[in-house]
DNA sequence: GTGCTTGCAAACAGTTTGCAGATAG
DNA sequence: CTATCTGCAAACTGTTTGCAAGCAC
């Protein structure tokens, strides 16, 4: 769905950030910047290790976690962190958008969803609250797991 | 909001539950149930344990969360997971609906948000997902939050 | 060279579990 | 009575942190 150029962009754009608040671009960094960029799904922690040191043995998982909070700190990584399950990281769309999970295979997709924006100011003025973010989550079978079920 | 007799409807319809699939009511599933029925916010597993165990000595902690998981079985009380903070438990509205979240003070209220339902059928019918739950949290700073920073 | 970064291992927090003793029905 | 429930403490899981050695600039 995203074709391989926006991946190419994400990853320089995320160099760019990195290089210009000064920030050392270690192997370490680079290869996680390179894969969040092209990580279609959004993966946890865990999952981008394990991808990690098949190519940079050298790689340990604190330094997965202290580089996405960098990121995170920069708001170029979205955090999904959900009560039960490991958390789930977007280096792709760092801003609040809906998610649609697969309760069963736990695959995560960004589904269309008109609306979602308009819902957040409906609740600021309504509320007195002023609303900073938001997390609009769908759970349920996706359509290859309706079937083994 | 909730007058007290709502309260007391809910304490009781809860005990008839737990009666009716023949669980034991001791004490502590009995002062569990009440305080839930009774709580206005969302409490964390260890706010409730801290309210009983002044009036129940004997509670312990793990008996909290065996009884809200047991109850969540029961799908008589929703969790809130989030990923950094403790779970929050909604005793009295057991099914998904909207929240309004102070990133400051993390109190916890139920906004009004039209068309929230309406989401979840626009979902499932344009990606064939089988929508079984959802969960729409809005953070931001409450009114008095807003005043004190 | 300097000081940021890594990687290990230990610490951490919230939640769950095993089990012996207590107790509701 | 007896099977379920409690409460303690230990185990667990995902994440964070302290610190000595390594390396980007």
């Amino acid at each position: 769905m995203i074709p391989m150029t926006d991946s190419q962009a994400r990853y320089e754009e995320l160099l760019k950030k990195l290089r210009q608040r000064n920030y050392r671009l270690t192997p370490q960094r680079v290869a996680l910047v390179r894969l969040l960029s092209a990580s279609e799904g959004h993966p946890s922690a865990a999952r981008l290790y394990d991808q990690l040191k098949a190519q940079y043995p050298t790689m340990s998982l604190a330094t997965v976690y202290k580089t996405l909070n960098l990121l995170k700190d920069l708001d170029e990584v979205l955090e999904l962190g959900f009560g039960d399950d490991d958390g789930r990281y977007d280096g792709k769309r760092p801003y609040p958008h809906p998610h649609l999970i697969c309760i069963r295979c736990r695959a995560i997709v960004d589904p269309d969803v008109e609306m979602a924006e308009h819902l957040a100011q409906q609740v600021a003025e309504r509320s007195g609250y002023k609303i900073v973010s938001h997390r609009l989550d769908f759970y349920g079978l996706c359509p290859a797991c309706q079937g083994r079920e």
